[in-house]
DNA sequence: TGAAATGTTGGGGCG
DNA sequence: ACGCCCCAACATTTC
């Protein structure tokens, strides 16, 4: 009589390296790897479309590489604790592992599948495979959640120890029977007519060897110039590994790594590497955010912007999520991040205060645009960032910083490559007029809109809204 | 991880 | 030669 399996339950941790419970599950015997499509428990969160496709992606090459250490990757979908009570009963499953998630519907659900398991003395050990310092490890001197980045950061990166990240397992040893599973192509994750990912090939590898390569390449040839270049999105200087960290096909703590040898190597790239270990601390900070403010998805960070007067226009949000709002750097931000699942940082702050400041439209409605859109949707970078563009959030942008799609075109697209590459009706404009088409001599004759608000007018109603409300000096 | 308005300064044109 | 004025250029303040 052989012993019962154990089960691994992937979710937002798609790989076999620096997986902790893995490798915990992998020393105990025979291995269940299991990934649950659980689309009831998030509610209104669950994966958006543009991050089915890459959830696709990444179980295919999961699946492959589990396959290539003599496993498999078992596919169920439903409630994943009736999933996983299933799956215990029907293999006898002692004990199972999994590596936690931070999202409040993720945390009460594991919380109770957790209570269930024990009580059917089943053993649950889990890991942090996905933040660098988990949120309740630091609190500030006065016990308290951090409020604000730097403060946060110093304390944050000053407790992160920098140990080499654990190999892959180098074989899994299957079980003896293995468990039905459902087959991926029958999820349906991609979309077939209209098929809107078409392109997304064209700009990512999902899965464990993606992410990796990924990172040794913007290691390799970016980050050299990333503390300035970062903010051109007609250049190529980001690291572009959000999706794959959103989906743990590769942990923070690789890349810090990583980042760390290739500064230790080459010190003239401190800086740069600072600079890009800090972007990895907003994500942090915002999982800490997330974490002790469960409602930031949903409420105003600041209360104060609770009573901000609005103006939810239909016609002005559906003319932003197509990109036709007439400024021309916004509008190749949105049609880049249709095409390709993603949007540069700098736009994304552009488009996104554009929506919020110029239209007046809450954040929220922004927020659940890009969750469906952006293959790299993050509940606690989403919502942490669409509040820091508000102004409503945590050591966020004052609400009269209001960035003028115009001069931000200018100083970050100055050849106004990134607009001609999204914009095709702007293709034969030249430089001077690249980012304000109305001045140029032959506007009438480029079919592209005229803006849908007059920068002047909307910078002054916003900064008129903003004053009408109390406490939001403060 | 702004932009615009307002203030200050100093070089140069000009009577 | 000198003072006046204009206005970039830069700095500071305000939103």
């Amino acid at each position: 009589m052989t012993a019962p399996p154990v089960i691994v339950w992937f979710r937002q941790d798609l790989r076999l390296a620096d997986n902790p419970a893995l490798l915990a599950a992998a020393k105990t015997g025979a291995v269940i790897p299991l990934f649950v499509l659980d689309d009831e428990t998030p509610g209104r969160w669950k994966t958006g479309g543009a991050a089915r496709w890459w959830l696709n992606e990444s179980l295919a090459a999961l699946s492959t590489d589990l396959e290539k250490r003599g496993s498999r990757l078992i596919l169920r979908r439903g409630r994943a604790g009736e999933v996983i009570d299933d799956l215990t009963r029907e293999n006898g499953a002692r004990e199972i592992f999994w590596n936690r998630l931070y999202e409040p519907f993720h945390i009460t659900r594991d919380t109770a599948i957790k209570a269930s398991l024990e009580s059917r003395s089943v053993k649950v050990t889990s890991f942090n495979a996905s933040l660098l310092v988990e949120p309740w490890t630091i609190k500030t001197g006065a016990d308290e959640p951090y409020k604000v980045f730097t403060p946060f950061w110093r304390a944050a990166s000053g407790k992160i120890e920098d140990a080499s990240p654990a190999a892959a397992p180098k074989t899994l040893r299957p079980p003896a029977v293995w468990p039905r599973s459902e087959s991926l192509t029958e999820w349906r994750l991609k979309p077939a007519s209209p098929n809107w990912a078409r392109l997304f090939p064209d700009h990512w590898s999902p899965g464990e060897a993606g992410a990796r390569k990924r990172l040794s390449d913007f290691l390799a040839h970016a980050l050299d110039r990333y503390a300035d270049g970062r903010d051109r999105p007609d250049q190529n200087n980001t690291s572009r590994l959000s999706p794959h960290l959103h989906w743990g096909e590769i942990g923070p703590r690789q890349v810090w790594h990583a980042a760390r040898a290739a500064a230790e190597r080459e010190p003239k790239l401190e800086r740069h590497t600072a600079k890009f270990l800090a972007e990895l601390g907003w994500r942090e900070f915002s999982y800490h955010l997330l974490y002790h403010f469960p409602t930031l998805p949903e409420r105003n960070f600041r209360p104060a912007f609770d009573s901000f007067p609005w103006d939810d226009n239909e016609a002005a949000f559906t003319a932003w999520t197509k990109g036709r709002t007439g400024y021309p750097l916004v509008d190749a931000g949105m049609r880049e991040l249709w095409a390709t699942g993603t949007m540069h940082n700098r736009v994304r702050m552009v488009a996104a205060s554009f929506l919020v400041k110029h239209l007046l439209i809450p954040w929220q409605r922004g927020a659940a645009w890009f969750w469906d859109t952006l293959v790299d949707a993050d509940l606690a970078s989403n919502s942490a960032s669409w509040q820091w563009v508000a102004g409503s959030g945590a050591d966020a942008a004052p609400y009269f910083r209001i960035f003028n799609p115009v001069l931000q075109g200018e100083k970050f697209d100055p050849d106004g490559a990134y607009v001609r590459r999204w914009v095709t009706e702007l293709r034969d404009c030249d430089n001077r007029t690249i980012h304000r088409p109305w001045d140029a001599s032959n506007f009438a004759s480029l079919s592209y809109e005229n803006p849908i608000v007059e920068h002047n007018r909307a910078r002054a109603r916003a900064l008129d809204a903003f004053a009408k409300l109390s406490g939001a000096r403060a």
